[in-house]
DNA sequence: GTTCCTGCAAAGGTTTTGCACCATA
DNA sequence: TATGGTGCAAAACCTTTGCAGGAAC
């Protein structure tokens, strides 16, 4: 349903010289048929395992991560890998530095989004954040155009 | 430097029937006084060391997420105890219910944040997501206004 | 045929839990 | 003094890594 068509999946991977398994193209298929859902890893695994019974964790893990390195899926924000905490209470964003992971408030700099959930969504919303990605200054000029 | 005062933050743990100790209050100063930091469970440990050489790790997990539930502190972007993924590629922005913790596209249904850092930040941004915390249309009435 | 991928298992790191001792109120 | 907190250790959990056999190109 959603992601891209067979086709262009297999192009994405050719063109970043990986290869094309029936294990990958079922964790693709098994990905986009439940993206609503927005699946963890296990949940992606027992999914797959209906199809292909022999397949392994491990697998899935290595698979979604090279996924996610050629730009064909996307990690739901993964902020930090371990949890991280601040005393400042109340509504704020933050700018996380892709190069150190590194994380800033954002509050002052940043202007105030406007959001609003229409009523057919039937989302009551408490609170909301913005999280910007990028470089900061210090990272900036080792992280210019491209990164290992 | 961030943070209330330690009156307040005594009165606030009293309030919840919590106890007030040197451990929670040194977990908690090491905290503001690290804030634009950010600090991870492991940072703080080693900060608090510095004053209470005995104090465990796990002193230090299971104070944190009191401060927590009693809104002291906040975690920075906890959106899912686990990583996420979805084939859905491109910028959207994502609502997570605090009941059921499922989590749902909002790309269409909300409007695009108009959100720009000015130059003197040197913050160079790559992508921005917006993440809206509530309540999905099943959820909310068992988490009206008050939960366990 | 060479390179890369898979499956399995072990290890690594983070976080949680249980319990006896101790401090707070 | 009674309740709850601390420190220690073990366990649970998620994720990564190493390697031999097997598949893709």
């Amino acid at each position: 349903m959603e992601g891209r068509t067979e086709t262009d999946f297999t192009a994405t991977l050719r063109a970043h010289d990986f290869q094309v398994t029936c294990q990958r193209l079922a964790i693709y298929k098994a990905l986009c048929s439940n993206d609503e859902k927005h699946p963890s890893v296990e949940a992606i695994y027992q999914e797959v395992k209906k199809r292909l019974p022999m397949i392994s964790l491990g697998t899935v893990y290595k698979t979604l991560e090279k996924f996610y390195e050629v730009g064909l899926i996307q990690k739901v924000s993964p902020i930090s890998d371990v949890a991280r905490y601040e005393a400042k209470i109340g509504p704020h964003h933050h700018m996380v530095c892709l190069g150190c992971k590194s994380i800033q408030d954002a509050d002052e700099t940043v202007g105030k989004p406007k959001i609003s959930v229409p009523e057919d969504s039937g989302f009551q919303v408490v609170s909301q954040q913005v999280v910007l990605h990028g470089y900061c200054p210090a990272c900036k000029g080792n992280f210019t155009d491209s990164q290992s």
